[in-house]
DNA sequence: ATTGATAATCTCAACGTTGAGATACTCTAT
DNA sequence: ATAGAGTATCTCAACGTTGAGATTATCAAT
C-alpha cells in the first residue's frame, strides 16, 4: 500500500532524480499526521463546546493535581505557545465558568489558575472521552506497533530537546 | 531517558489511576514533534524570505513537473489547507515574482498557477538544503529507525484515509 | 437557446496565535 | 532606603487560516 507521501516522494525522484529525498518520508509523514489528528480532535471537542487549546488548559490543570491550580507562567511553559495565547485560553476558559483566576499571596505578579468545580467535573468526564477518540485514531496499530512507535518518537523528541513539560514546553493536544 | 510525553503520562497516571492513558503517548508525541520540527521549518525558510506554506505551494509545483503549472485547485486538493489560504499563498509568491496566473484556455474558471524561471530557480536551489535541513532533525535516528518509522506511519495515515494527494489533500511541510 | 445544477476561484469577516512592548511587582546590592 | 535588574502577566497590532458566501463560468437537459 501507499499513502500520499509516497506520492510524493516517487513525483520528487522523478524530477529531481539526483537528490534522495527520503527524510521527507518521515518529516511529511508526522506534519501530515499532526494534522488528520488535529482535525478529528477538533471535532471531538467542538462538539462539546471546546477547542483543543481550551482542553489542554483544562487537562493541564487536571493533571498537576489537588489543588487543580497553576500559574500563568506555568501553564505557559508547558503548552508550546506564547503568552498572549495563554491570556486569551484563559479569558475564554473563565468566560464559560471553568477555570478561575486567583490572587497570590506570595507573589502579586504571579495569577493562579484554578479550575471551578465545573471545570473538574468536566474535565474529568472528556479525558476519558479523550483517550477513547485518540485510541480509534490508533486503530490501524496494535500495541506494540503502538509501544515501538513511542520508542522512537521519544528519541526523536528528546534529541531536540524535548525533556520536560516544565523546562522546554509541552504541546497542545497531548491530553 | 524519558521526555515531556513521559512527564505527562506520568501525571495522569498518579491523578486518574483509573484510566489508561496510553494513547496520549503517540498522539501527544506525534503532535509534539510536529510543532518543534514545524518551528525549525519556519526559521529556515524565514531566513530565505519564505514561509513553509509558501514553499509548498513552489514545491508542489516543482514536483509537478515542466510546465510546471497546477490550477489553483489543485493546488488546493494537494494542501490540506482552505481555499481562501491558497488565494493568499498565490497572491504572495505571485507579488514576490515566483509564481504567475495565467488564463485557462479550455475552462476560464480555473486559474493555473506557473513557477516564473526565477521561482524555479529558487524552489530547485531550496529543495536540496531544506532535505539536508530535515536530515539533520532526524540525526537521533539510524536509516534503519527511520525506514521502520515512515512504515508504521504510513499504516495509520492510510487508515486514516490519506492515500492520495489529489483525492485527499496534502499537508504542508513535506516538501 | 435557455434554465438549472455544478464547478473553480476569490472575498471577507471572524478566529487564534505571535511577538514586541507595556505594566506591575520583586529581588539584589549597595 | 533605593536604584536597577529581573520576573510575571497582559496588551495589541499584524499575520495566516477558516469557512461561508459571492462571482463567474461550464455542462446537461430540454
Amino acid at each position: 500500500m501507499s499513502d500520499a507521501v509516497d506520492e510524493l516522494l516517487a513525483q520528487w525522484a522523478r524530477e529531481r532524480p539526483d537528490l534522495d529525498v527520503w527524510p521527507m518520508g518521515v518529516v511529511g509523514r508526522i506534519s501530515r499526521l499532526a494534522r488528520l489528528m488535529e482535525r478529528e480532535l477538533n471535532g471531538f471537542f467542538a462538539a462539546r463546546g471546546l477547542g483543543p487549546a481550551e482542553f489542554d488548559v483544562l487537562a493541564t490543570l487536571r493533571r498537576s493535581g489537588p489543588p487543580y491550580e497553576l500559574t500563568a507562567g506555568a501553564l505557559l511553559k508547558s503548552s508550546m505557545v506564547t503568552s498572549g495565547a495563554i491570556t486569551n485560553r484563559v479569558d475564554r476558559l473563565e468566560a464559560k465558568g471553568l477555570v478561575e483566576r486567583l490572587q497570590s499571596a506570595e507573589d502579586r505578579r504571579s495569577v493562579p489558575v484554578r479550575l471551578t468545580p465545573r471545570g473538574l467535573e468536566l474535565v474529568d468526564e472528556l479525558v476519558a472521552l479523550h483517550v477513547a477518540n485518540e485510541a480509534r485514531l490508533l486503530e490501524a496499530l496494535d500495541r506494540a506497533d503502538c509501544d515501538q512507535l513511542s520508542g522512537t518518537l521519544r528519541r526523536l523528541l528528546e534529541s531536540l530537546g524535548d525533556t520536560s513539560l516544565g523546562a522546554t514546553a509541552a504541546g497542545r493536544d497531548q491530553g
